[in-house]
DNA sequence: CGATCACGTCAACATGGCTGACATAAAAGC
DNA sequence: GCTTTTATGTCAGCCATGTTGACGTGATCG
């Protein structure tokens, strides 16, 4: 009898802590993307803007179908946005030397103050997060999101080399 | 000299670590919304949908106006989804007994259902993360995610006495 | 009884996904 | 060298989900 209520509880008490985990997520996220969204709007701009901003600024040089890779959208839906940060010069367009299909992508200096606008307040918003929880816990949050992805992205943090873009022929 | 380069590479260091927040949210979040996204696209729903039925389920008898609260979203655009699900019947409407110009909200045994077949992904997504990383990392992420959030959010999971929504009057 | 509140609804618009079709230049393969 | 594949772009249209603004109705409150 006190083993099955124990059960119960138990069984109770893991329903509640995933749906904790969640909402969470469901939260976190959601006032994570707030702040930029809110900057994006004001010069036009969404928040499929910033994501483009921000990978072109993370991985200089990257060619229209790695950026297509990691943020697992279509051309067409990327070619809009990619299209109007281009025109406004957020974002430069050379092509490749060793292959003059590609269209290399970098920021200008006004694309890197609109993502240094953009992604600082996500950054201060994270530092203060990890300040607050402390190291521990920082790696502890690492474990766990890691843990939630499928294989492929996890490899993208792959610690020893990270196999990311730069490894590959440009 | 020496001091000077450890400092600039402190300084790399936490840019990338913060670097490495955003990419795990952005991932994680991205895999976590991916399988329901499908189930959903199969009978005609989106993400709008799961939202609401989800929260309705953890929140019976929820009013619409706490449900905009949680959502934040406007009411015009609650309206369509909510009213989609009501017409196909996987949420009832019930006239507040207390205040009649409420409409208390709850799943159906429908509604049930398909809650969990959409979430039933999510929660083993999480039960799997939290496993890989173990409870002490579980911790971590926790207070790393409440971090994140701004006071109001964060209030949601306060421990002591869950003030969320049952505690008021309905 | 008048103001406020909870909720609903109509209309119009923007963003950012999607599919499908077609085009072009460069590279790769036989 | 000719053919096929690849990298990229572009046009057109659809859908989901967010927005604003205006207006309506019944219930509650002061």
């Amino acid at each position: 009898m006190a083993d099955i209520k124990a059960g119960v509880n138990q069984l109770f008490l893991r329903e509640e802590e995933l749906r904790t985990g969640m909402e969470l997520l469901f939260y976190a996220y959601r006032e994570f993307t707030a702040e930029p969204d809110e900057i994006l709007a004001e010069i036009g701009f969404g928040r499929a803007h910033h994501r483009v901003i921000y990978f072109v600024g993370r991985y200089p040089k990257i060619t229209v179908s790695e950026l297509l890779a990691i943020l697992k959208i279509t051309k067409q839906s990327l070619s809009r946005v990619l299209g109007e940060l281009v025109r406004q010069e957020y974002i430069l367009q050379q092509t490749g030397v060793r292959d003059r299909r590609q269209r290399l992508l970098e920021l200008t200096d006004k694309g890197v103050e609109l993502e240094r606008l953009l992604s600082e307040t996500q950054r201060q918003r994270i530092a203060r997060a990890y300040r607050m929880a402390g190291a521990e816990a920082v790696e502890g949050f690492r474990k766990v999101m890691l843990g939630m992805m499928d294989e492929e992205d996890r490899a993208k943090f792959a610690p020893p080399v990270p196999a990311r873009l730069a490894a590959v022929k440009r």
